[in-house]
DNA sequence: GAGTGGTCTAGACCACCGA
DNA sequence: CGGTGGTCTAGACCACTCC
């Protein structure tokens, strides 16, 4: 069972394959006809594709197999919705290292791309808040901020972000600039210092609430990160859940010595 | 613009909201109905949901109406479908920390679940490998080994592994067993030892071939995890590709003292 | 107000799984 | 070989966007 002769390895390596384009269905062959069409540049990113009906005139087809193909191309990252606008390219995904200090601010800028953070919500509240609770804080009563903001890459929202903080922690934190960098604010402003993150990175779909923040619709698969951040004490002082436009980011994540014990 | 009151934090962190369920569409709505029933148990972990006929009569809507309220469930990660076979309720998923040097079958284990690896492919090559080009291994000529793997969790198989390793770098290779940990064999029985790791994840979608082997339909979300090894000299030894089942898997990093630079 | 995407119906045929 | 999921058709109505 070790066949250690040269062979071809299948033409695949876990990634996209060349596409035969035969014998598959005509909703893949469609997909894959489309996914051409972007590489090829007739519609750049963020561009609108031609509305359904066209398009599956073109193709001869009927609606619900064009939007099949369409939402096989959504589950690519290749093309996007906004709800009752149309399709759209995707550009380029943003990387990501969520273990370096840049914040989004920054590391959308020196991607050559422009971000923008539109704060939507930022409350005190001190009741034993279901959130906290839910989120593994541990003294369910201790007063928190609860920042809610929602953020731009270019011309699209592609970002929820909620961020809890122990009120005890950053007392006076409602008094700054909250539509920037948050890091800067804690780090900088503020002087804080965080000893430890443990963040968590899984699929998930948006509901309701999201996909109308995202301006797009209820079930759109996104990337949703969390993190848990502890001071010198150990203590959790900040919670924070991104849920992602699917398409629009890549994580990325430097490990150092990984074999080391 | 900064409302430092107590107020109701609109119910939702960037989770999945309660879910009002009026108003909204029958698909969600029986999407809802059925995430309801299996969060109470009504069908556990890798357990067939009934036939879609015979659910779509339940809810007294069409099979299309009915199969989009599973996609729905699919895209949460609630449920997942086997190519043919039906739809199933998902199991936990498998908390997996990159960064550390447990191998797959270890941490499955650890969780309380049962892992085990297939040896697909295991060949060498000395071919400029179109593969190893576009993996960016920076001498196109040089031999490689590749792996493929899958592995699977309980009775589900959920993930799809190549690995692609410079020969001179691990010689003896395929003389070892390749059906286990291969973190094992590098760094135990071969004494090999990774000073650097670089690692992208990003949401994708299985090709066809990807889906025939993982038992799952072509465009099927996945995760995918990209990884580059390199050894003390700073030279690329290893490539590895993991695509997932989407609702399998949540990625996890620890991060020590995040905010120094 | 025209046109778009979102949703839904009532069928149908086929490939494949499993008995 | 029966039943299942996968695929596709030919419509229809509605809510919403955009002009």
């Amino acid at each position: 069972m070790n066949p250690a002769h040269p062979a071809t390895p299948a033409a695949q390596a876990g990634e996209a394959a060349a596409r035969p384009g035969a014998g598959a269905s005509l909703g893949q062959r469609i997909s894959d006809a489309l996914a051409q069409r972007i590489v090829d540049g007739e519609w750049g990113p963020d561009q609108r594709l031609p509305v359904e009906r066209e398009l599956a005139e073109r193709f001869g087809c009927t609606r619900i197999t064009l939007r099949e193909a369409l939402q096989q191309l959504e589950a690519e990252g290749r093309v996007y919705r906004e709800n009752r606008r149309g399709w759209f390219a995707s550009p380029p995904r943003i990387r990501y290292d969520p273990t370096s200090i840049a914040g989004f601010m920054r590391y959308v800028a020196e991607q050559g791309r422009t971000p923008r953070t539109e704060l939507l919500e930022a409350v005190r509240s001190g009741d034993g808040l279901a959130l906290a609770r839910r989120l593994q804080l541990p003294d369910a009563g201790a007063e928190v901020f609860v920042l809610r903001r929602r953020r731009w890459i270019d011309r699209r929202a592609v970002l929820l972000e909620t961020n809890i903080l122990r009120a005890s922690w950053a007392p006076t934190l409602l008094e700054h600039d909250l539509a920037g960098s948050l890091s800067r604010v804690l780090t900088g402003t503020l002087g804080l210092h965080l000893a430890r993150s443990r963040l968590s990175i899984h699929p998930a779909s948006l509901d309701p609430a999201q996909a109308a923040l995202l301006q797009s619709t209820v079930g759109t698969p996104c990337l949703r990160l969390r993190r848990v951040n502890y001071d010198d004490a150990g203590q959790v002082v900040e919670l924070d859940v991104e849920s992602w436009r699917h398409d629009a980011l890549a994580v990325t994540v430097e490990v150092t010595a990984p074999s080391a014990a």
